[in-house]
DNA sequence: GCATTAATTCTGT
DNA sequence: ACAGAATTAATGC
């Protein structure tokens, strides 16, 4: 082992974008259409053109990869302030995800020409923010991998519980066993468990449905060492 | 807006 | 795989 490091910002790489800078879209949003999903909406998938971008404004979208056998890995969940499908325009190629709703949400969409001559030409802040929503899902990816490689299954899920509570900062965070599973590759059963022990351990509050972390703290110690120290 | 109910999803074993 | 709890969507007031 080389060294145990420390995280300093765990929301960087958690796998929930949210940003808080959605009043630097005002000026902007007339250039787009709104749109709304309701809860469940399949808003795109493999395979379907990318013809603008969308910007997230209220509500919980998910987005997962997804095997020819049907099996579903969630990449991550996007949140107000994140955008949508600007790595699918800028690279020019189809969407790879399935992208869904969790939570009923409302989103702006700009198509692409208002994308390429407006925002990237005429709104640096707007061109920064697309680099630190592309940012984020880079890192995202990379500590997903390290996770998956280096810590075992309850680890994982006290890291990621961890991680939304950073980035959710009150009431109980907005995610099922199953939606967890799905962001780790575990079954979901597995991710049962684990909760049940974290919560047995004191970090989680003991209310069923419905997960309220306790003790964050206590969360990112065990994602560190589950021995506890001894 | 609010209560009731039917259908679906979630959780813990 | 199952069963009880909880949540959501639909309906009628």
């Amino acid at each position: 082992m080389v060294s145990k490091i420390k995280d300093p910002g765990a929301s960087i790489d958690t796998p929930w974008l949210v940003f808080d800078n959605l009043p630097i879209w005002d000026e902007v949003l007339y250039l787009g259409r709104r749109v709304v999903w309701p809860r469940g909406a399949r808003i795109r998938g493999p395979g379907d053109p990318a013809h603008g971008i969308f910007l997230i404004r209220s509500g919980l979208i998910k987005v997962s990869a997804v095997s020819r056998e049907g099996m579903l890995r969630t990449l991550w969940l996007m949140g107000a302030g994140s955008v949508l499908g600007e790595a699918a325009l800028l690279s020019g190629k189809p969407y790879r995800h399935e992208i869904s709703v969790m939570e009923p949400a409302e989103a702006h969409e700009f198509p692409e020409p208002v994308v390429m001559r407006e925002l990237l030409e005429k709104y640096p802040a707007l061109s920064r923010q697309l680099l630190v929503n592309i940012a984020a899902k880079s890192y995202i990816g990379s500590s997903q991998l390290e996770d998956a490689v280096f810590l075992n299954g309850p680890q994982r899920v006290a890291r990621l519980l961890y991680g939304l509570d950073q980035v959710h900062r009150s009431s109980s965070l907005p995610v099922s066993h199953l939606a967890i599973a799905e962001m780790l590759g575990l079954h979901r059963v597995t991710v049962s468990n684990a909760i049940g022990l974290l919560r047995r351990a004191g970090f989680l509050d003991e209310t069923t449905h419905g997960i309220r972390v306790a003790d964050p703290d206590g969360l990112a110690a065990y994602a560190q060492d589950p021995s506890g120290g001894h």
